[in-house]
DNA sequence: GTCTATATCTGGATAGAC
DNA sequence: GTCTATCCAGATATAGAC
């Protein structure tokens, strides 16, 4: 992943590039889908990077074209009739693959459920990393947050609607895990919330704490209620829009002359 | 149910008695409860009557019994593994009551869910029709919904906890109407905020169906998130205080002198 | 690396005794 | 009205051929 550096002194000059700028993947989704390709070819490496160690299978051609096979039946079958419901002779005969082939790819049923949170858990935290590693003032990181985060919804959607559906088929540790970094989430969005009171961006008397979290909400909504917005053919932009819009609202707050920069 | 005559005079005068004035079950959950009593030999015998052609046993004394017994297992069971995950002699085991009585009381597992999904279906009807009944003004037909849904919320959780996940395990019929439930709540909502700014009790110039459906998602949370309001330890007066005030900020709305009555 | 064939078991459902 | 015993479809998982 070429934006998300991990060594430490492109870390120091990335901050201070970004200094008082824009999250720069959050003015289109487009511009995210570019700047992040977490589809095609690398979505399927990534898959092969995280669970790979649990595969017979080690060459890196017909693994990666079944990988995208298996992982995309099974979020049709279980995004429709639910995981327990579908039974892998329905992703057998879905993929093309033999049940045996299955097996090379998978250890077991759970497993394939497994590898889904942990690829989703392991997108989510390259992309917030990377979003939190920009010194953003409150304005503007409440901005990258939303944006951000219902771009990576869309994108990523039948995953995050997979895990939120099928939590209880997870293991404790895996459950704890998501909860965990819901919580985080929140806390971000209130630390956010906390540092534009005090830079005097919001003025809000009420509970901030229940707001993060309804905010985290309304930003799930957007792959939990995917039917609805198609029937009122509610494009991304618009909801984006009303999210931050709505925030705003509550908050009292309005774009401060010292966050305006590229935009 | 003393609350929901079916009988048109009646209708009509309740209809004048309460022009202008708060729906009267929404002053706290202890009044709600104490009005609605969705709860005890009250609610068993709804179910009963709503699930009762299907079952063998006409007895009314172990119907009762059992069918608590099945339900109240169910959920514990549903709602921790999963509907899917959970087997009929999972439930046997939790309920005593062996294999073969299971279906005396119900025709097939499938059944089961069927049954829970039509008898919350039945009370969220019933309160909603009373709470629609009442000619109340914008504020406080706002309130009244607000307050009254995260009630029936706590009281029905584990309802409409299985509700919300099982749903895949439903048949098309039955998921078709509870889309078609929501949709209609979010209706009611969207045309009390309309009325609300007809009457200028609330100005607000943002997407007004868009509102309606966040301000129905931020209900949800109270069974969806439980797990985060009991780690947090927030009151469910807390809670609905929060949603009634953050959906007033957006609207710009205030408590108009016209709609001050008994409260 | 992929397939067929098969072992093994679990779960839903029913028959019939009490 | 409730239980025991049993049937059998369908599920996961594996062995071993190609």
């Amino acid at each position: 992943m070429e934006n998300a550096s991990t060594d430490r002194s492109t870390d120091l000059e990335a901050l201070e590039q970004s200094l008082r700028q824009e999250w720069p993947y959050n003015t289109s989704l487009a511009a995210f889908r570019r700047a992040w390709t977490l589809e095609g070819p690398q979505l399927w490496q990534r898959v092969y990077d995280v669970h790979g160690d649990r595969m017979q299978i080690k060459t890196l051609g017909p693994a990666l074209r079944n990988l995208e096979k298996i992982f995309n039946c099974t979020f049709r079958l279980a995004n429709t009739k639910g995981f327990q419901a579908m039974s892998l002779r329905d992703l057998s005969r879905e993929t093309g693959i033999s049940m045996g082939g299955l097996y090379a790819y998978i250890g077991s049923k759970h497993d394939l459920a497994s590898a889904i949170e942990a690829v989703l858990r392991d997108v989510i935290d390259e992309v917030m990393s990377d979003l939190f590693r920009h010194a953003l003032g409150p304005y503007d990181r409440l901005k990258a947050i939303i944006y951000g985060d219902i771009y990576m919804n869309d994108v990523m959607h039948s995953w995050y609607y997979f895990c939120y559906l099928e939590a209880k088929g997870l293991t404790r540790e895996q459950r704890d895990s998501a909860m965990q970094l819901e919580l985080r989430f929140d806390e971000r969005l209130r630390d956010t919330f906390t540092e534009g009171m005090e830079a005097g961006v919001f003025r809000y008397d009420g509970d901030i704490d229940l707001l993060a979290t309804n905010t985290t909400a309304m930003l799930q909504q957007w792959y939990l209620k995917r039917w609805k917005f198609q029937l009122k053919a509610t494009s991304i932009e618009t909801y984006a829009d009303f999210v931050f819009d709505s925030v705003l609202r509550i908050l009292g707050g309005h774009r401060p002359q010292s966050e305006r920069a590229a935009d």
